[in-house]
DNA sequence: CCTAACAGTTAGGCTACCTAAATATCAAGT
DNA sequence: ACTTGATATTTAGGTAGCCTAACTGTTAGG
């Protein structure tokens, strides 16, 4: 039956990708594992660049839990990365924003994390490249249907 | 200057290409909070299906140390779904091979895990899967470029 | 035999996540 | 004003998965 081969496809694409996000989350680790700042810390830090997320927002951005984000947002300010200060039109929130050893440390880790993966992607040829840059926009695309 | 130019294209890629990785690692999170075997177990037990695999192998196949590996196996087979015995030639290693109940865990899970994605999949113009398609070897390629 | 290398387990520790409960503030309705 | 429900964050306590260091037992080469 028609339907039933198409599905078959579309389940033998699901493992391959599977597989491919398994394999993320290995390099994502050993990321990770040679950097000073960690890519859960990284990615607050980058939503406090411009001056005033707020705590929940970024914790949904993230895609974690509020309390989650607060962790990670407790770290980088005992490392002076990020102040905390009260919301002047909400007291209940908080705005968090980086400071500049803050700001100076998302353009190390960003820059060195870019020049590890563009090594590696200067090792493929252009096709290669061209099938990944195509790709991306749709896995950016999956990646958002799991929402929630 | 033109090697400049490439650099600068091939940073932007990588940054495009982190960022999806950052995602995959939130994709996989919500894939394994909705299921009982979490991905690192279904990874031992998938390698325990032929029936002889070591510690160490299945370490150094999921990217883990051993004793991270030595920790799922014993969940694994606290759960009943693989058996470790003594390796008949290397008294020194163990063999750890996958029950009939761990043999269906893994299909069930598979499947379930499967049809999640292939959802999502479903949802997708036929040139979005083909860029998918065509991304994932080079993707696996990217990933054996990060091992050690 | 002895010793170095190897296979695995145990012990202890870390990070990042989670849920539930506490605190404080806001916004509405009365 | 006053209560009440919703919202924003923090605190407390717990889990999973990973790591390194140290220990036990086995093997293989000199």
């Amino acid at each position: 039956m028609n339907t039933n081969q198409a599905d078959d496809a579309l389940l033998a694409l699901a493992q391959s990708f599977r597989e491919a996000l398994r394999q993320s989350v290995y390099v994502m680790r050993r990321l990770d594992s040679e950097e000073q700042l960690s890519s859960a810390q990284l990615g607050v830090l980058k939503m406090a660049l411009d001056g005033g997320a707020r705590v929940g927002g970024i914790a949904r951005n993230l895609g974690v839990k509020v309390p989650s984000a607060t962790e990670q947002i407790i770290k980088l300010e005992r490392a002076g990365l990020v102040k905390r200060e009260a919301d002047p039109d909400d007291s209940r929130a908080v705005r968090v924003a980086a400071t500049a050893a803050g700001r100076a440390a998302v353009e190390n880790a960003d820059r060195r994390r870019n020049e590890y993966i563009a090594g590696i992607l200067g090792t493929l040829s252009q096709a290669e490249r061209d099938a990944v840059e195509a790709a991306l926009p749709v896995f950016d695309k999956i990646n958002h249907s799991v929402q929630n």
